[in-house]
DNA sequence: TTGTACATGTAATTCGTTACATGATTAT
DNA sequence: ATAATCATGTAACGAATTACATGTACAA
């Protein structure tokens, strides 16, 4: 069977409040983009099966003059299905797909003036996004941690916002130790 | 236009020797399953899209009385795709997905008694699948970093594995540190 | 002899992306 | 007016998993 994963975003993005397919798609281009995301093709044919599993339900929003929003709500079964799957542990996935990594494995075959190129590159680009979402944390939560509250839908924010931003720090941490590792070999 | 990103792992894996479906399948539970895998299933397939392509070659191979295996070599062809691969920088993905990370997401809709739980859970696995890494790394790299040169077949598995070990370590911390800022808030 | 590993394939299904297709609203 | 954004959908294709299906080799 499968894991539904996409399913159980859409509800959990659908707890806070009701939205269409295009707001669900906005919100898979904000921090939780991150962790997970979907091209509205996928979302707008997941809404329709959440709605034939009675999970969610729909209704009908006019926007100027004739512009039909299509608005999703959670049904008790829809909560219901979401908090199981909250509180059911998650196994650890055996492979995390990183093409980059899969390159490195295989750097013998790179020609020797290529690889650190290639590396600064992976390295200019992490850092990039490293610096991003050390702004948006100065932006958002920085000297104001201690305000966040246990059951606030800020901590949620907060927690993959430092998730993400260590595994970015983490990922530079590695290019820039490999760079001097393959230096140091020349 | 796709990225067949298998196709390369395939090509990248025969580039050092010849192999069979089933050689290529177990490759993918060894170190390189932490950065990429795929079932045989898919593997097979792939093998039969290569060929069409004239990326490989096949020849058989007599096991025991009768059993034949289907090796597979690198054509000219196939090398020069696997270099052009390699030597071409990568995008860093928007997303990388973690269900994990995603149920954290919405932490506030999970009973506060069952969120220590459900981190402790992840630290557990996370610490367990870390102290594999550590050995793996004692047992083969330990105390002989500067014997790795730059052109051999050992250098990518010691950059995957350092990069597997500072990824778990990455995440292990994170975990800890977010297990703290929980239990301060309670 | 019996179980485990070796060995190869296809079918069905699900997940995910890209491309195709259309139309309304709003800000410039 | 017109461009950007809002808004919804389907079709085609590709990537990936699960299930189905079969047979050999080898060691205990």
């Amino acid at each position: 069977m499968a894991k539904r994963v996409l399913k159980h975003a859409i509800l959990g993005l659908l707890r806070k409040q009701d939205m269409s397919g295009y707001d669900i798609t906005s919100e898979f281009t904000k921090e939780i983009s991150q962790f997970w995301s979907a091209k509205h093709s996928q979302i707008y044919t997941e809404l329709k099966k959440l709605l034939d599993e009675k999970l969610i339900e729909q209704y009908i929003e006019i926007s100027g003059v004739k512009l039909e929003k299509k608005m999703y709500t959670l049904t008790e079964e829809g909560k219901k299905e979401l908090a199981q799957w909250l509180m059911h542990p998650e196994q650890i996935p055996e492979t995390e797909k990183d093409t980059f990594a899969l390159k490195v494995y295989f750097i013998q075959y790179i020609p020797e003036e290529k690889i650190l190129p290639l590396f600064q590159d992976q390295l200019d680009q992490r850092e990039q996004k490293l610096s991003e979402l050390k702004s948006r944390y100065q932006l958002i939560f920085a000297q104001r941690e201690e305000e966040i509250g246990l059951g606030s839908d800020e901590l949620g924010h907060y927690l993959v916002l430092t998730k993400a931003i260590s595994r970015e720090e983490s990922y530079v941490d590695w290019l820039k130790k490999s760079i001097r590792f393959i230096r140091q070999k020349r």
